[in-house]
DNA sequence: GCAATTATGTACCGTCTAGTACAGAACATC
DNA sequence: GATGTTCTGTACTAGACGGTACATAATTGC
């Protein structure tokens, strides 16, 4: 009976996930938003309550996605390295659009509750995947077992968060490698 | 000949520099920043060409006086204590305006290269106040001299900003404050 | 008091904002 | 093919946006 709709409602998602992420909630106008994800204001409010209700939607949306990316293959091999790892891929991409949570508790989180829940909740899953890996690593040895895990891992989800500000600015990715490095160091 | 400006110039800026800071810059109109200011359109393009030229005043404003506020007194007593000093500040502040560079870098460095140096320039600021203090406490024999001074600067701004990020959302200032202590761990 | 000069308040500009209303197109069922 | 349901493009709203133009008010030197 009902007429189907005739686009692909995740694939919009990414798409408007993606620009809200490299421009900002603010800066991002409705009209800007409808034409990355390929649909008409009709379709859009057919299906979200507005922009701020797709805000929440993204934030999920990336919030499933980041772990995944960032600890592919992390359960395998070195603890440590794969830790490093995430560091690493924050360095590949200094000066681009940073980290999608960060840049929602920066802009929005101090004055907004609903958002510094949301970004919380996607905070938390990337502190539980380094607390994974810190307990893996302290099993065998790699990671000194005298740190407590939760405190690392939260350490670490601060440090990464450190070094994506300073990847907006900083270019000259030794130095940004020197700085992860330092914070690594905490580890051993 | 000429007729006084009625308002003062130095204030309306530090008004206009802390709603920014707060609101954010997309987040915040001009009549907004009128009204924080206490001056009317005329005085304000009197002074300055436009919103986007007041934000680099506020950014300078800013700088000026963060490295001042944080590292108060910083020169005398124990290096580590003045270092620790400013990571407990940002404790102090959770859940608040955070500070305005990272804002900056967050929201606009990546897509305004004007911003990204005026944010570079504050945050080369931060580092050197951090630089003399490291330098200060590894002649003091209070911090390891293994590592190099110069990455250990870097290494705490990097530090205070995830820290900043941190405490946009994290309200237990027990837990920034274990984040604080592990990042401060490195420079023993 | 007068003229010269400058700061300020206000009305205005075109553009963009998020959101709504509604007509018509497209599909599934029968 | 008719009918009922839902999706979607377009026109529209009312207000906010950054910025400009200009008349008026306020101060100065004389």
């Amino acid at each position: 009976m009902p007429r189907p709709r005739e686009f692909d409602l995740p694939t919009a998602v990414d798409r408007g996930t993606h620009l809200l992420w490299s421009k900002g909630y603010e800066a991002t106008s409705l009209d800007d938003l409808l034409l990355a994800m390929g649909i008409g204001k009709s379709s859009f409010y057919a299906v979200f309550r507005g922009k701020r209700d797709f805000l929440f939607k993204a934030l999920d949306h990336y919030s499933d996605q980041v772990v995944d990316t960032l600890f592919r293959d992390a359960a395998r091999g070195s603890a440590r390295a794969a830790i490093a790892r995430t560091f690493e891929s924050v360095i590949e991409r200094a000066g681009m659009e940073g980290c999608f949570l960060q840049n929602c508790a920066i802009e929005l989180a101090h004055r907004d509750a609903e958002t510094r829940v949301a970004v919380r909740r996607g905070l938390r899953r990337l502190e539980k995947a380094y607390y994974d890996t810190v307990v893996r690593g302290q099993k065998t040895g790699e990671i000194r077992k005298t740190a407590d895990a939760l405190t690392l891992s939260r350490y670490l989800t601060a440090s990464l968060n450190g070094l994506q500000t300073l990847a907006r600015v900083e270019r000259d990715r030794n130095v940004l490698r020197q700085v992860a490095q330092t914070s690594l160091s905490v580890l051993k």
